[in-house]
DNA sequence: GATGAATGAGTCTTCATTCAT
DNA sequence: TATGAATGAAGACTCATTCAT
């Protein structure tokens, strides 16, 4: 076997761990969620988990930042950071829920570990940074009048729960969405913080 | 000791588990809570704990429903259920601050806890009846063009949303709120969910 | 049950989980045994070991320290101190053979157990406080010029080597010995040491 | 590559392992020693060992075997086994003094694993022959009246408990040794020991 | 033959629950 | 009735050993 296929196992095989244990931190929790269940759904010996990440904690921090930076990722990028500021939410709105509902998963799992206690320095430098890029948005649509002249962590905090639940109540069956709803959703909370 | 007494004493103990209980599933979560912890907070033995709950699970529920109850009680008592639209709103967003800051403990436990997944049938049926009682007014005011003829879920999602997230970022430190902000979001939500 | 039964079960407990734990560490060493092993020997449960000690290592310590001072109160209590330096040592060699062939378990697990790395502050305290006693001996009685003019550590290692190598060869089956074996050994040994 | 190359390269690669260990062994123990921190130490693959050795329990008895047969070579090569008792005791303290400060690991390991359970039956047979060698010396020089009438098994003891216990003493750093002071208490025992 | 990734049995430890007092 | 000591099942993690490459 070349070294290349070597590779392409070992990621393949860490890929697996990642998958199963966002599947199951996202179902149980972490502390409900036990360390030899991952290794089954993944396919793997109980052992093995222990040869990619240095224990649990390592493990729910290493899936945090990676559905954290796709989700960065994939907001960023394309995104029209010179369009007006209507524009730009318009967009900020429309990936952030088709990420949502693309990755039901992923997306609860954020959700449940937001600010959890077992996250490490680099899980926390993250979240601050992204919460950072969105506070900017609105400190600078503020100061130029479009926006409403409230704290930009207020203005996030409205938009951000208000998207996170409308998806959730989604997720749980309440709440049938589809694309005139979410751009309905999107102009209602528009109007809630423009100036 | 008169049965008065005794009952009474029974109550208290009861109480004093349910407040122990509320604070460390608060604070650490169901899984990351042990039974003895809350029993030496609430100051009795291990063993009184399950002469009062058939088990952790039960426990979780009780504090559950109870809080859920207090909530709603809270939100309800005395409510002008018969005041215009925006005067309800107005009362239900002051009231549900109010309450959340006030019982930042009970308002983290409701939050951690929201459809985790050893809620029994009881507290589902609790949280589907809040729903419901909110989505009526929704419903209702949508119907008098006061409010989008938007689902009510949605609606509610998004105010419920929006209102759990301005408060949760004021208990993590990153937003100092105050009533006139506090004033300012709800005249901002409800710009979001007004016809 | 009087609260003192109470405190008598107890201490049977502790005692009885001590005793296993000295057993099988004397046998096959600190990795060598399994905490649920020395549960099973004690006739107690696996968690219960953990309701008296720390952990593992807090229990091989308290067996070192209750050992060691065993050892020690049964060597000084009633030790002739004002006598000459020769009397002492026989008194002492007497003593010393005496407590390693009535305890053999308690003598092989000092033995095996001198100087190991996971004996805490207090056991390697404890350590040194009896080496020190007894290189003030050898001090002394050099001093006298009754024993050679030797490092009382190096006078000290003699006789406690020679001491522990007689006794195991007794216990390994290799030496019987009897009183006056004892007694000429101990004649040798002072021979070695005497100015 | 000649054969003769191939075995030797497969002679190195086994004389690896057995010093890696031979130092970890004399470290941490027995158990305390994972098999694979000897590989990574011998620089060779985990699974390499046991193309060597059946196992740990056979790779520690080919370490004892390998150690004493050495240090038994050491001792009788070229000793002076035709001079006299005094002068053949005085060879071998010089002798054994010399290799276990110039071995530490080694005879730190044998000291360690002096009748451990998991020796198999040569390693055992090897330590009954050193000590049938030993005891025979004691006979014959107790026979000539040269050293005390006592058994063998005692005498050998206390030498080399004597001997143990003052190397152990310096490598523990109570005890600088130096030439004067080895010959010092080379005398001090045969004093015990002689007639 | 050599490797080292993978395994799963076994380790220490915790904790929900029971029950003798 | 209340207790809290005791339990043992289950969890996180390690490591001797195997085997596909």
């Amino acid at each position: 076997m070349t070294e290349g296929a070597l590779a392409t196992r070992k990621e393949e095989k860490k890929a697996a761990i990642l998958e199963a244990a966002l599947d199951l931190f996202a179902e149980r929790g972490f502390e409900g969620t036990a360390v030899p269940l991952v290794a089954e759904r993944a396919g793997v010996g109980a052992g093995t988990i222990y040869r990619y990440f240095d224990g649990k904690e390592a493990l729910v921090n290493a899936v945090f930042q990676e559905q954290k930076a796709r989700l960065v990722s994939d907001l960023v990028t394309g995104f029209p950071f010179d369009a007006a500021p209507r524009e730009q939410f318009r967009a900020f709105w429309q990936r952030a829920t088709s990420w949502a509902r693309a990755q039901p998963r992923a997306f609860r799992f954020l959700e449940l570990h937001h600010h959890a206690p077992y996250l490490d320095e680099r899980s926390r430098a993250i979240e601050a940074d992204v919460e950072g890029l969105a506070e900017r948005f609105f400190a600078e649509s503020a100061r130029q009048g479009i926006t409403k002249p409230l704290p930009p962590a207020l203005l996030l905090g409205l938009c951000w729960g208000a998207l996170v639940y409308i998806v959730k109540a989604e997720q749980l069956g309440h709440l049938p969405l589809d694309p005139p709803l979410l751009h309905a959703a999107e102009q209602a909370v528009w109007e809630a913080i423009r100036a």
